[in-house]
DNA sequence: CAAACAATTGAGTATATGTTCATTTGTTAT
DNA sequence: ATAACAAATGAACATATACTCAATTGTTTG
């Protein structure tokens, strides 16, 4: 089944996903999530910056149903939704650890 | 086998793959040569940019060594390189197509 | 060699992105 | 109600990114 090229709107939202894990806090943070759920101030202080920064990077992660959050008193947890999100960001850094 | 936080430096690498795939003109580009080889100029009037504009796009997926270049006479063929990275590339695609 | 075509490169520009800081909102405990 | 802590939000800023345009390099053919 060899499909031809993708249409735009297609296209963007693919490149909106791979584009959830293209800067290095985020990948820290989903490398993080993938082992289990952590807080925001877990977060901050796992990845080196500010719970703000986590807090930014957290909404996006949301919107595109990455991550959802689950609030237990003053915190809130995050997690992965989708199992084959965590596959698909575990092919990647399989692929950087496997060396190029 | 439950790895923790990746360091700074091989996050930046996971980070560098995505970002390959984290714009819509690089994602058409891939759902071409994913079906086949294709040269500059026939790259540029499928995804509809220049072809200054593929070329710089090239540039960048050859640093990561994503796609190949191979020369015939005036026109240079490009392909992608390593199967895993067509299955990672698809897989993003396979995500937003069976609708989120 | 010159002309024509393909591809690359570099400069410039407009927009997107990640971060911090300051403020606000939500929740719990005193 | 107020104080304290966690998280979210908005503004501001610095950097990164994608694109176009102009010029250059590489290749073939007249």
């Amino acid at each position: 089944m060899t499909l031809s090229i993708l249409d735009e709107h297609t296209a963007a939202r693919v490149a909106e996903l791979f584009r959830a894990f293209s800067d290095t806090s985020r990948v820290r943070i989903m490398s993080v999530l993938v082992e289990d759920e952590k807080n925001v101030t877990e977060l901050a202080r796992l990845v080196g910056i500010t719970e703000s920064a986590i807090s930014h990077h957290m909404r996006g992660l949301r919107q595109l149903h990455i991550v959802q959050g689950r609030r237990d008193g003053k915190e809130v947890y995050y997690s992965i939704v989708d199992p084959h999100i965590v596959t698909l960001f575990q092919q990647g850094v399989d692929h950087i650890k496997a060396g190029e």
